[in-house]
DNA sequence: TTAAGACATTGACAAGTATCTATATGGTTG
DNA sequence: CAACCATATAGATACTTGTCAATGTCTTAA
């Protein structure tokens, strides 16, 4: 049951930055690559960079190399997945914890 | 439209913590004092105070002092309101930045 | 094959975070 | 009132994060 939480505290420091969810925003509708989505922002190419990596690596985004681009998509079903785990957490269970202590 | 993204950061970084996710957990189907939240965790009292408000400060907790006693709840309003905006985010929109790249 | 373009990596650094111990505050109870 | 209980605050500290300049890697084009 731990292991659940910390499944998803990568995605959450993901999406807890504004450049990152601006990222993800820009993604919602279709690919871009990076120098695209560079234009968007008033950082550096290299902090971008850092930014894209941290949205793969949870794996709320999907980077494709293509020749020396790199072409960048939402990953929706990721999406989807963390939305229905924040419904869960704070949804009324059966399983909940604190029905133990208020009894 | 970058002022959508700002306020909504405090509240993933409130939920990217194990400790914080499982409060939430906790805090789904009734309220809570910090006395019981703390037996559930190996952390100091100060380290629970400090976590309780960052989850009150971005609004998703909501504190009510009673006596020398605080009862926590969940705000569920709040967190529907996290979900869907985490929904439009990662939801093809007619607005969408990329709209104007990919042209 | 040399140059240029797109992206990644490294190292440095300032700022922010999570944790603790010690202490303070404020309500409750004898 | 005095002791106690629940919670908050302060200060210290190790760790993490976001950013940059400099440089590296790999692909395409001349």
């Amino acid at each position: 049951m731990n292991k659940i939480y910390t499944k998803y505290v990568p995605v959450f420091k993901a999406i807890s930055d504004e450049t990152r969810l601006k990222i993800l925003d820009m993604l919602s509708c279709g690919e871009m690559c990076a120098c695209d989505i560079l234009e968007e922002f008033s950082i550096t190419q290299p902090t971008l960079s850092y930014h894209m990596k941290i949205l793969a690596n949870c794996g709320l985004v999907t980077a494709v190399h293509d020749g020396s681009w790199v072409r960048y998509t939402l990953n929706t079903e990721k999406a989807d997945e963390v939305m229905l785990f924040l419904k869960d957490i704070t949804s009324d269970k059966e399983t909940c914890i604190c029905r133990k202590v208020n009894k």
